[in-house]
RNA sequence: GGUGAGGUAGCUCAGCUGGUUAGAGCGUGGCACUCAUAAUGCCGAGGUCGAGGGUUCGAGUCCCUCUCUCACCA
């Protein structure tokens, strides 16, 4: 075995202005399954991540919600930190750059930088919005292209022609905050000399930081020389002042880094962990990054010159990924693709989501495509019809022929030795990051169990009472087949492979427990692990999805948000709808009249097996007789407890098909999710089918 | 405009340092089986590897030109 490392991972920080969508969620995931990989293995692995709270954009959202920033990155935090759990992504911390952690962090390096010598000052002509009285970002000034006329364009590049230039270079500039014409003023600014670090930068790189695609393209970057790096922005701006700089702020790209050590912090203040045994610029233990390509120059270059500059370690390796496309195009909320994690989380389950994409991750900058029909197709075939479908066809036998006992020894030695020498091969893979290579070589194991229960007839065997043991061992054989891929995809899919864990009483699973076959021991009834996938449920997905449309009437991805007790508007925040929904929307009582809210009494309520937020109700309305409604309320209600209550339904709801079945209403609860939802129901005298009004 | 990545069967992708008839999964056609969530197994059809040129005994695999897609440009 090798020796036990220690590491710390990190992914991006979300920026804290908007919901998760899933490019943010296929970078979660691949660190994840990465993390989850190095712990099965039996190091000692941390994961920490953290909202991106600062800068220009953020400040001005929150004006225009007419709420502080400070509430704003609250209310969105609570929104990843919960998206991200139910992805399964397992993070040991996840904090926020306007944390006081971090304040001191950015306080203490840029101290350290200065006290070096890495901190200038100059002066920066830069366009100022009379009006909205601040300066204006480059994305702020928008006007025509001085290169090819074209009207419109951000102040700087062009979305048409590609030039690049400042916003000084501008025809007709005006403000995207006010509208105004901007004027120009002078202001001081601090600038990091990332000049300094080009030498050490380059061994860096060309030792082993990055991907080697990623060190080509940062030649780039060398061969022009590197510039300092303007790190101070002029008040107003949300973000941390600069502690010998009165109204000079941190520029957010600054203090962004530097909320990873934050994060990290914090987990060391509720643990025994040592921050400076991590960040010490002897450290042994290894700082992985996982970033999107959009970020790298961030990554690569500023970053790890601010570290050393504050005499710190450097990261042992920065991970880039490509983006995500969906159906071959751009995300784009005017195609309805721009999928927010919680609408993924309202049609499937997450591992499905894992798996497709752990299946596609390879470990370089490529972008990805999701396409909606293999993602079915793909989860049907490889989860439902090989993986899973090799306990389902051995466990009956076990159970039925042999009380549920597992043979003493097993039936091929030489396959199950082959499936356990795949693991090293698979394991470099996972290690490499190259996610689709160890899928791969899991499901071409997968197809040879599958071959191998095929080649051995169980249950033409079974048909002859004197063949029963042959019977038990081959099930015996199959059942540790699957129990070692089900190692192997522990990473990918932790839920599905708990509960294979516990189908065969084990209580969990390290890599090296492959090795050991599981004999002579008891395993339970098989239930299924994974449920088949409507293809046509991928629609839900992609539905175009607006604001007006979830605040107005409660259908699609709202309806359902609503029977999770959130409110959650997809592309925009909930807080937007929040605000909104009380200004903006106010309905007549004719609409509210179009609401057919009834009584209704809960007749039963049962498990879904696969699903861990629904319950499946049968509810009587009286006069309109039976209906099957789905509601969100698992982990909130027992489904015993709600038997013969009497609840409140919308009865005239389009029926809304879901991958169990269709639901016929809605069920109306208040909470803000998880445990903590409450249903609404009616005082006692009230009968199944009245209105309410 | 500059730089990087990519263009391989209907779809999504493998093809390591150049070497016999270019691979996988899905989809599709046929057969078998019935233990398994209409699951599984076997056989087959499908590609002039973006275009053109070059190096080589031999090139998706190296070089040049062109073309299309995507990304980044502090």
């Amino acid at each position: 075995m090798t020796q036990r490392r220690r590491i710390l991972v990190t992914s991006a920080l979300p920026y804290a202005n908007g919901p998760l969508h899933l490019g943010h969620i296929l970078e979660a995931i691949q660190t994840d399954i990465w993390v989850r990989f190095q712990k099965l293995r039996g190091h000692e692995c941390y994961y920490v991540c953290a909202d991106d709270t600062h800068g220009t954009p953020i400040m001005l959202k929150a004006q225009s919600e007419g709420i502080s920033a400070e509430q704003l990155i609250a209310q969105i935090n609570v929104e990843h930190q919960r998206d991200f759990k139910d992805m399964l992504i397992g993070m040991d911390n996840f904090g926020s750059t306007h944390s006081a952690e971090n304040r001191q962090f950015c306080d203490r390096m840029y101290l350290m930088h200065r006290d070096a010598g890495y901190i200038d000052r100059r002066m920066v002509r830069q366009a100022y919005d009379e009006s909205a009285k601040m300066f204006l970002p480059d994305r702020y000034v928008k006007g025509t292209c001085p290169v090819c006329a074209t009207p419109d364009q951000y102040g700087d590049s062009c979305e048409n022609c590609g030039s690049t230039y400042t916003p000084a270079d501008l025809k007709n500039p005006l403000s995207a905050v006010s509208g105004t014409i901007p004027v120009w003023r002078e202001s001081e600014h601090y600038f990091f000399k990332l000049s300094a670090f080009e030498q050490p930068l380059l061994n860096w790189v060309r030792n082993g930081g990055v991907q080697e695609s990623v060190a080509r393209k940062l030649d780039e970057w060398f061969s022009q020389g590197l510039r300092d790096w303007d790190i101070s922005r002029d008040a107003p701006y949300f973000g941390f002042e600069i502690p010998d700089a009165p109204l000079k702020y941190f520029y957010v790209w600054f203090d962004a880094p530097i909320g990873y050590l934050a994060s990290f912090a914090q987990l060391c203040e509720r643990s025994d962990l040592k921050f400076e045994e991590f960040f010490n610029a002897d450290s042994t233990a290894e700082l992985h990054h996982f970033i999107g390509k959009d970020i790298l120059y961030f990554h690569t270059l500023f970053w790890p010159a601010v570290l050393q500059a504050a005499a710190m370690r450097r990261p042992t390796s920065v991970h880039a990924h490509g983006f995500l496309t969906i159906n071959g195009q751009k995300m784009s909320k005017s195609r309805g693709t721009f999928i927010t994690a919680r609408r993924y989380l309202q049609n499937f389950p997450s591992e499905y989501l894992r798996y497709y994409f752990a299946a596609k991750l390879g470990s370089g900058i490529d972008d990805m495509d999701m396409n909606l029909d293999e993602f079915t197709t793909r989860l049907n075939s490889e989860i439902v019809g090989k993986l899973v479908n090799i306990a389902s066809r051995c466990a009956g036998f076990i159970t039925k022929n042999s009380a549920g006992r597992l043979a003493g020894n097993l039936e091929d030695q030489g396959l199950f030795d082959a499936f356990v020498a795949a693991g090293e091969n698979i394991a470099q893979a996972y290690e490499r990051r190259d996610m689709a290579s160890a899928v791969r070589d899991i499901m071409a194991l997968a197809d040879r169990a599958n071959q191998y229960v095929d080649s051995r007839k169980p249950w033409m065997l079974a048909k002859d009472a004197a063949k029963l043991p042959q019977v038990q061992l081959v099930c015996t054989q199959g059942l540790n087949l699957f129990r070692i891929l089900m190692i192997y995809l522990q990473p990918v899919l932790p839920q599905m492979a708990a509960r294979a864990a516990s189908f065969l009483q084990e209580s969990s699973w390290e890599w090296r427990d492959a090795a050991k076959p599981l004999l002579a021991s008891s395993i339970h009834p098989y239930e299924p692990l994974a449920v088949r996938l409507d293809p046509k449920a991928v629609q839900n997905l992609i539905e175009p999805e607006t604001a007006a449309a979830s605040a107005a009437l409660p259908t699609g991805a709202a309806r359902s948000a609503a029977a999770t007790g959130t409110v959650h508007a997809g592309a925009s925040s909930a807080t937007t709808l929040a605000a909104t929904s009380v200004e903006g929307n106010l309905i007549s009582i004719d609409d509210f009249s179009r609401i057919d809210l009834r009584v209704a009494k809960i007749l039963s309520a049962e498990l879904i097996a696969g699903a861990d937020k629904l319950l499946k109700l049968r509810v009587d309305l009286g006069e309109l007789g039976h209906r099957e409604i789905f509601a969100g309320i698992r982990a909130a209600y027992d489904p015993v407890s709600l038997v013969g209550r009497l609840v409140v339904v919308v009865a005239n709801l389009e029926p809304r098909k879901m991958r169990f079945g269709t639901s016929q209403g809605m069920m109306l609860a208040a909470g803000p999710g998880g445990k903590d939802i409450f249903a609404l129901s009616a005082d006692s005298g009230a009968t199944p089918g009245m209105r309410v009004k």
